[in-house]
DNA sequence: CGGGACATTGATTAAGATCAATTTAAGTGG
DNA sequence: CCACTTAAATTGATCTTAATCAATGTCCCG
């Protein structure tokens, strides 16, 4: 399939930062605070935050104000569906993917959050999380103990709001999912996919044209309720109507309005 | 197809109550209240309380204290899509569809949701609803200002965690609808349509063998990702198979386990 | 009773799943 | 750094399921 001439630099899906970086301890400012993508704004000391570690628990080590992280390699999980549910995660840098597994065994890839994104709300009506939550390469994730959160949203107003919305918000991924599942072929899955990806890159300060998946082809395929074969084929359509070139993961948007369209379902 | 003796009187999927009873104005207890579902005890001034009409709006007649209720007859709206948002409902009796149109027309049939169910919590992130609600059957719903379980919610914790559950609740019937369109077949998904009415109307108090849909195959199919025709077949089949007894929305369920175990995907 | 919406059934077509074989890319350890 | 091993991705051939096209049947409701 080709079609890259001399593959030029690509920027990564998400670059993980140092949290204590080498260079000059010099007051770096969060990414997340300055785009307002921070749930909790002012709380958060970075980049001197405190980085919790899988060896105690996740649990953050400095008990008082500020905001703690946790790092989470590639392949391993944040939290794994049936675990207490305790705490959202503010997702730092890096990407993710939530897996549904129902009693069958059948398993949903449910969404791919990226930077900025608020992980951990199918923890909460039940008290125990739905999915996993499995790290699609190295990233970081600040913690937000949800008692605090509605402590917080009970002192003021807007808190309360932005807590109400954040949870909302999450439904309506999976309200555009199943218009995407129940309505459309597997050519327009593929390019709202893209679509959305391309979007987020963008939101997220990247290039919206040229970007690297972090997930396989058997993870679009079970977020998309189609067989790999079939995402392969898409692929390989979407390449042959000159709206992408595809190299493994590696993906330059050629028609960015087709795949708008496409993706929108016509 | 048929398959029915001499039908049975069978219970309608939820009783319309008259708000001002004609009887003896006796103190009927609020059924929401009764069974824990209602999100707002002890406001609410059943059964004297005032009904909304469409006349003013939806607006509560009386300000201070009790909660409102509005009725909606079948096929009228709730709400639409596009309206600023300002109200929860609960749905105290009757049963609705929400509907979702995109950008190219599709439609969508997101929930059936039947006494008990939150309605307009699409519209929380945004401040405008995302979605139809419309009356299968005349229902009668209880308003429920959204800032005022804001308020409520900052005066007490338990309330304010409640809030959150209740917004958060939603997603879970939308993953499992993913899971659905994503991964099962005609004959899987019909029962699992099936299986999930019957366990709601159990909990509402009714037969979970046998009831009426007060929905069209149409609205099923949308609501299923499928064919008119195909939702039919598949109704067919399962009757072939000895799981169900159908005549048209006249739905007996003749092996139970056999219908769980299809719906969950084998 | 008659008319229109709703539902079922049949015949055919098309889209995607499945089965099977390569090809390509990514690690791993010598 | 390269050979080796495995995981990931693509492609082809065939089969199955559901969509589509078309007709008929049934049930409400006025």
């Amino acid at each position: 399939m080709e079609n890259f001439d001399a593959s030029p630099p690509v920027p990564p899906m998400a670059r993980m930062p140092r949290p204590s970086g080498p260079g000059p301890a010099s007051p770096a400012p969060c990414k997340l605070a300055a785009t307002g993508a921070c749930l909790v704004p002012g709380l958060c000391r970075n980049p001197k935050t405190a980085v919790a570690s899988r060896a105690n628990g996740g649990r953050p080590p400095s008990p008082a104000g500020g905001v703690t992280r946790r790092i989470v390699h590639r392949g391993q999980s944040l939290y794994r569906a049936g675990d207490a549910f305790a705490n959202l995660y503010q997702l730092y840098a890096g990407s993710m993917k939530l897996r549904i597994t129902n009693s069958a065994g059948m398993e949903q890839i449910a969404s791919f959050p990226i930077a900025g994104a608020l992980l951990g709300l199918d923890g909460i009506d039940t008290g125990h999380y739905a999915c996993d939550a499995i790290a699609l390469e190295d990233s970081l994730t600040c913690i937000l103990p949800f008692a605090d959160l509605v402590a917080r949203s009970r002192a003021d107003a807007p808190s309360a709001l932005q807590l109400s919305r954040a949870i909302a918000q999450e439904t309506n991924h999976y309200r555009r999912l199943i218009m995407v599942l129940a309505g459309m072929n597997s050519e327009e899955r593929v390019a709202h996919f893209l679509q959305d990806i391309s979007e987020r890159m963008a939101a997220g300060g990247y290039s919206s044209r040229e970007f690297v998946l972090k997930m396989t082809r058997a993870d679009i395929a079970r977020y998309l309720g189609m067989k790999i074969e079939t995402v392969s084929r898409a692929f390989t359509r979407l390449h042959l109507a000159r709206i992408l070139d595809v190299r493994g993961r590696h993906l330059r948007i050629r028609d960015p309005d087709a795949l708008r369209r496409l993706g929108a379902g016509r």
